[in-house]
DNA sequence: GCTGCATGATGAA
DNA sequence: TCATCCTGCAGCA
């Protein structure tokens, strides 16, 4: 679930709901329990994104950090909760909303250097276009700098904040290009695309809560996308084979045809 | 009931 | 490049 529009739609769902509260929080798990007494009874004031990382802002406290990982879940419950389980590491509660943070990787409490020493390792977020530091001009400054296969470079976090591995096989499909083209052979025009792509399907991914990147005219069932595990299938676009390998540690999936190394020049 | 895998990231080697 | 951390569930017996 927790690639950049999910983190985006939790983001805006707890602003909805706590900020402005005084918010009881607590770690049922016991994990986090020092740093929820910290947080017990505070007004949540804010809450910021940057790529995949949550930052809850409090009224005279140190910052919530989050990230979800792979994981991670949070689940909201209106009126009554639920006992929370074993794996509760987090809960907040206020104003008849409860809600639980499951298996983060990340749940700490962060002062404002150390949130600045997260976000300095963060590339720009395409869910944040047009604000200070998040342009297609950063992006394609950074892509220009690595040297390695386009593929691990744009779920790179530090290239490019908020894609994750479904987004990378999508993304470089609908550009045309292919996952082994060398970053800094990209040329900038296709550069920028792959932000103006970023943008476009990670805004869609908020908007509707789930990842999809074939148009909705296309669908057939629920097939949502166009090369992710689709290996077994012929492209929608070519009817050729989709290829798959693993890259940056991680499956990915591409068609030759449609993503020619060359970018069709 | 068990195994392996997954939309993530880190730190050691 | 690999082991590790965290949870949930599909697939298989």
């Amino acid at each position: 679930m927790p690639e950049g529009h999910s983190i985006a739609r939790y983001a805006a769902q707890h602003r909805e709901l706590l900020v402005g509260s005084q918010v009881a929080v607590t770690s049922p798990q016991g994990r986090f329990a020092r740093g929820a007494s910290r947080l017990d009874d505070r007004e949540l004031t804010g809450i910021d994104t940057h790529g995949k990382h949550l930052f809850y802002r409090w009224r005279r406290a140190e910052s919530l950090h989050v990230h979800l990982g792979l994981y991670g879940k949070f689940t909201t419950f209106h009126g009554a909760p639920p006992p929370p389980t074993q794996g509760t590491r987090l809960a907040m509660q206020a104003d008849g909303v409860t809600i639980y943070l499951a298996g983060p990787t990340t749940c700490e409490l962060v002062t404002p250097s150390a949130e600045e020493r997260i976000r300095s390792r963060l590339g720009p977020d395409p869910l944040q276009s047009g604000r200070r530091g998040h342009s297609a001009a950063e992006f394609v400054g950074k892509l220009s700098r690595r040297s390695i296969p386009l593929g691990a470079a744009i779920i790179d976090q530090a290239v490019l904040a908020g894609l994750g591995n479904i987004y990378r096989s999508e993304v470089l499909f609908l550009t045309g290009l292919n996952p082994n083209t060398v970053a800094n052979q990209v040329p900038e025009d296709k550069a920028v695309e792959i932000w103006d792509t970023s943008v476009a399907l990670l805004r869609r991914g908020v908007k509707e809560g789930v990842i999809r990147t074939v148009p909705r005219s296309r669908i057939a069932g629920n097939q949502r996308l166009f090369v992710y595990k689709r290996d077994r299938y012929p492209c929608r676009r070519c009817g050729g084979p989709i290829s798959t390998g693993t890259m940056a540690d991680r499956s990915i999936w591409w068609c030759q045809s449609c993503q020619s190394t060359d970018h069709g020049s």
